[in-house]
Order: C-alpha cells, then structure tokens, then sequence
DNA sequence: GTCTATATTAGGATAGAC
DNA sequence: GTCTATCCTAATATAGAC
C-alpha cells in the first residue's frame, strides 16, 4: 500500500498527516494572494507559527508543496467519471459552479498558476495540460451519454462543447474574482441553457 | 503638454523614447514567461544587453514598469466604441482573435496578471477591475447596435453577452496557450454565431 | 544615459541540537 | 518534529563616477 506523490514514504502519523494538511491549507492561501513565485515558504510557515525549517521537513522544496496544493484542490473538484449521471450534465455543472464560491482563495490559485504554467518551461505545465486534456474528456462524455438519453441535442459536437464549458467556466470565474460583488450565476446559467439544449 | 504616467516630465529624447519601447517590449517577454513575480528586472535587463541600473533609469520601480507594459498591451487592442461598427461585431470579433495569435507572449501576460490581481491588494487590482469593466461595457454597446440593425436577436441581453463573449474568450486563450497545438477558433465561431444569432 | 559598486532585504535551502 | 542559526543566492533599489 504506497500512497506515492506524499513525501512520506513510510507510515503516517496522525500528526505529521494534520500538520500536512495544515501546511496545505495555508499555503493555498499565500499561493492565491500572491502567485506561486510571490509566495513563500516564510509566509506560510509565519500563518502556522511554525518554522520555516519544520515546514521544509514535510515539504523538501518549493515545487513539491505547489504540487501537493495544487492535487488536494483537484480531490475536491468532482468532474469526474459519471459526472451528473443523474439529473443530467447541466444541473451538476450548476452545482457545482455554486458550491465553488466557498473558496475564492482556491479558485484564485488555480487561475494564477494555470497562467503562468501555460509557458511550457514552467514545473507544473505538463500537469496543467494533463488537467484540461482529463476535464475535457470527462465533460465529453457525460455530454455523450445525456445526448444518448435525448437530454441534449444530438448535433451538438461534445468535444467542442466540453471546450466551451470549461472556457466559459474559468473565464467567468475570473470576472467574478476580480469583482466578487457581481453574481454571474444566472449568465452562465443561460450559456449552458443554449449550449445544452435539447 | 503634459504627457501623464510616463516617467518622462519634460521633453522626450528619441533615444529614450526608443530605449523605453525596448524596454517594454523585453519586459512584455519576461513577464509573460515567468509572470510579474516571478520576473526580474535582472532578467530584463539581460536580455537588451542593459545594465541594471539603466533600466531603473527609465523606469523607476516595478510596478511602474509592468503599468507601462499593460497600457502598451492594451494599446494595440482594439475593442473600442465603435468597434465592428462596418460588417458586424461578430466578424470583428473574429478577426480579432486571430490577430491575438501572433502575440502569444502578451496574452499569457495579460491571463496571468490578471489572475495575479484578482486579489484585492495587487498592486494592479484596480487597473483590471476597469479594464474588464471597459471592456464589457463597450461589447455591450456594440452589441446593442447591431441588434438595432436587425443583426442580433432583440431578446439577447447585451451585457449578459458580453460578459459571456468576454469568458469564452479568456478561456478558450487559456486552453490555446497551455496547448498552442490545438486550433479553438472554430469553437469560437460556433459560440459566437450561436450566442449572437439574428 | 549609462556604467560599476554597493546597500538592503528577502528568497530557498541546510546543519545540527533537542 | 521542531527548533535556532546560518549559507548562499538573487531580488529591488541607490550612490556616485563618467
């Protein structure tokens, strides 16, 4: 039983497990603020009252920490396989649009760092495209098995769609993060009423 | 004749003017791949064969130099009033994505700034904010005059729209930029002509 | 306008004690 | 696992000569 990616190779204590997932927590945090580059390990040691050296003992370097915050948001997020298979694509993508407003910070993280990793030199490009590529695939294919139950209308080409979707998605939620006081809901609500349509 | 925010009170050399674009433009370079953080002055100043502190010369601080690559960026853009004013702002606004393929540089930097000043104390937080405002506001009238000459349907609301056109966009440049193999622009034309059909 | 040299601060990372 | 102390590098910015 190896759980890979995590620095620690052998068993886990239920400390280092919370103090990992603190560390998490608050370098999503600084990481949303300021960028993965303006971040540092300082400030999030400094929101944990911890040192910079213990903070470094669960996370060797820099690169590793981003890597681990960048995984854990994705556990949370749920395009999955089998994504809305019951009520259908479109009332799950709204649900799950709405359940995201409860971490802007997260939200905020991910924009930055799918910016700046869209330069191919950059540590996390290759796990950015593998992202969208994974996103894109789901989306088709809960597109693909709605159309195949008459939810959706049939000429619509998935993969195109899922594209649209995913745009749509990030750019919204870029708009709302810079002015978090204009709901977009009810704009995005109608763009996927017209994508979607039967 | 006063020239505002440029650094330059008085009268402007042709060597500085010149010295200035270069500079900008290695700084457009620079940020683009490594965003405003992460890019350093150092590494501006490298690349134009520059001493350090002759860049400081012309531009003072930092944040004054990444203001002047945003105002220069968003002098070449051209979604202005009036806009599409001839053969429509859907064509237009084809037009103008494709133009965006030949700066790749500059739309990373402007995707990952923006994200960066999302957050609230970015140096640029304020700069976006009115330059998203700016930008839907002048889509939004666009639109609203074609749909006064019967191109667009009269029940579309014009600001909803542009707010989505704006997103799609974002998006599917997010998408391109992560990977520059896959072609988005017909996506784009199928969203467009469906978002704004007569 | 440009340079060399330097001040100052902050970054990531390591050594070694407890 | 956590700490203090430290190394080394690189960042922005300034001083002063040419």
């Amino acid at each position: 039983m190896s759980t890979s990616t995590v620095p620690r190779p052998r068993r886990q204590y239920a400390k280092t497990a919370q103090r990992q997932a603190e560390i998490i927590e608050a370098a999503t945090t600084v990481f949303a603020s300021r960028g993965y580059h303006g971040g540092s390990l300082r400030d999030i040691a400094r929101e944990l009252d911890l040192s910079l050296t213990s903070l470094v003992h669960h996370f060797p370097t820099k690169i590793e920490l981003l890597v681990a915050v960048l995984q854990h948001a994705d556990s949370q997020a749920t395009w999955l396989p089998g994504f809305g298979d019951e009520h259908g694509i479109q009332a799950a993508t709204l649900k799950l649009w709405e359940s995201n407003y409860e971490h802007p910070e997260l939200l905020r993280l991910l924009a930055i760092v799918a910016a700046e990793a869209s330069a191919p030199d950059h540590p996390a490009h290759a796990w950015f495209v593998h992202r969208y590529e994974q996103a894109v695939e789901a989306y088709s294919e809960s597109i693909r098995r709605d159309q195949s139950r008459g939810r959706i209308n049939p000429a619509t080409d998935p993969t195109s769609a899922a594209r649209l979707i995913t745009a749509t998605w990030d750019g919204l939620q870029l708009q709302w993060l810079l002015n978090p006081s204009k709901d977009l809901t009810s704009d995005f609500r109608n763009f996927l009423g017209q994508l979607l349509a039967p």
